[in-house]
DNA sequence: GTTGAAAAGTGCTGCGA
DNA sequence: TCGCAGCACTTTTCAAC
């Protein structure tokens, strides 16, 4: 063993494995990935725990399909900064419109980078020039709109 | 009761309500749920029923942090396809890129939006050199990467 | 750190209203 | 269609290895 003091601050291949499994189906039964990496029940028990401690789990969630409760449009949104607008005043206020999933401040032409899910064409335009472009500090946005969401997963750890 | 042959094929208000509560925590008690709404467990587990068969619930995921497990760089690709190349084909081909967790076909400049997540910079040089762009079809690509995620959750449906 | 079993809690299935 | 009660299963804990 090189490190000993290792164990306890990172993830082997076993809470990889646990990973896995949980990051395809959250409600997988302990009981039934033990039997599956032939270990106990208790044993995903204590690595799960350790795994929240640490903050590497940082929740679950339902997926649901957003065409299927009305939300048929998923945009992105290239946003530009006025010269001297603080960032985090614009984030702040970018917080409360519910229809943005998804906030990057990134490299690039865009200051920002933005996911938004709307109902239809008009909730996106309504999102767009009531809410996003009222604030403070935004210059203008480009928006790129999906028409097909050919992939969407989550990283492949193993 | 304007049409009762809705109650089966469209979501009431108490199917929203548990879509709310399981898209923060997907393991959230079906008991639990029932206590908050006042209804009965069995009520819960028939909604939820419904919902699965309807195709509205697509399953569940662990939330995990990408860079407690190694994974810091987000960015995203705007990728050009050449004149006549065809779509489909580099949609197979890109699927097979497991850095990849996004895939959209869009308006706009790019034929097609990618977020790809990668260990580090010479990663995402690996992915993008001999993966990406090694790609009949594909003509050339821009990398906007995120500095910071602000954002990050679910839309809304209440 | 892991195991196996016991205790507590949850999910599922009929029956009744 | 909904709610209640019983059974099976799962989670969680803990002593022992």
């Amino acid at each position: 063993m090189v490190d000993k003091s290792r164990s306890n601050l990172e993830i082997d291949n076993l809470d990889i494995e646990i990973l896995s499994i949980l990051m395809n189906d959250a409600t997988t039964a302990y009981t039934e990935i033990a039997k599956e990496l032939i270990v106990s029940g208790g044993t995903i028990h204590v690595r799960m725990k350790k795994m929240q401690d640490m903050g590497i789990i940082k929740g679950s969630n339902l997926i649901i399909d957003p065409q299927k409760v009305g939300y048929d449009i998923c945009a992105f949104l290239g946003i530009f900064l006025e010269k001297g607008s603080t960032y985090n005043e614009a984030v702040e206020k970018l917080k409360e419109v519910k229809e943005i999933v998804e906030l990057h401040y990134c490299t690039g032409a865009y200051s920002m980078f933005a996911k938004v899910i709307c109902r239809d064409t008009s909730h996106l335009r309504l999102v767009l020039n009531d809410h996003i472009q009222a604030i403070p500090g935004i210059q203008r946005t480009e928006t790129i709109i999906s028409l097909e969401e050919s992939i969407k997963r989550q990283i492949t750890l193993k």
